[in-house]
DNA sequence: TGATATATATCTAATGTCGATACTTCGAGG
DNA sequence: CCTCGAAGTATCGACATTAGATATATATCA
């Protein structure tokens, strides 16, 4: 494959930040509530996709505790930034246009 | 990740040879006209993905050939089989439910 | 015949993923 | 206190997947 877009973890922390900034272990479980338990990321995929999509300007860490009822000081939180939603929206794009295919192609059921 | 589904390779062979068996470049012009251009994918990737796929019973090769007006001698073609089907519903599945998400959390746009 | 395009195939390097492991800190119970 | 299990971040090495260069053969057409 060419230029086909994002790797899977990285669409796939992108979208578990899209609503609001998480932590590592955060991210995981926003992954598997998304995909109902379908898809689980390691920690090794987890992190090595933090620290390169934070390289790469899609994601930043952020002091801002969502709740600060529930904290611990050990989480490091992560925000999606402008340029990461642009990243997820257009893989977003691409896998809905391929989704679609499976559909019309009469794979997929309807709803 | 861990029990996360078909690689994208696989995926992608597998929904171009949904609606009628074709040959291996005949393979990578579907994916490409049913991603708009974006998804291309190169011969490492295609003639591997095709004899994984094989190996595990999710395609065939098949000597129909769809249009005897244009063919080639040197063209193998290949076809789903049922449990080629049934892994391409399920991977199409699990990419809607995320695709959904993206959406739903007002990151993609609608139509 | 020669040139170019089509087609399959393989090989290596780069990239991506997984699970085990390590280390630290938190919180609950004794 | 002290211990212990759970939560959290992080890294490492093996393994899987992908990309692109290269090889080789055959069509097709001038």
């Amino acid at each position: 494959m060419a230029e086909s877009g994002l790797p899977r973890s990285s669409f796939l922390v992108l979208l578990a930040l899209a609503d609001r900034p998480r932590h590592g272990l955060g991210i995981v479980d926003r992954v598997e509530d998304l995909s109902n338990r379908d898809v689980k990321m390691g920690p090794g995929t987890l992190y090595g996709t933090l620290q390169k999509l934070a390289a790469g300007g899609l994601i930043r860490e952020t002091a801002d505790v969502p709740d600060p009822d529930d904290d611990d000081p050990r989480r490091r939180y992560y925000r999606i930034t402008p340029r990461g939603e642009k990243s997820l929206r257009a893989e977003a794009a691409r896998m809905r246009l391929l989704v679609d295919a499976a559909v019309t192609g009469k794979i997929l059921g309807g709803a």
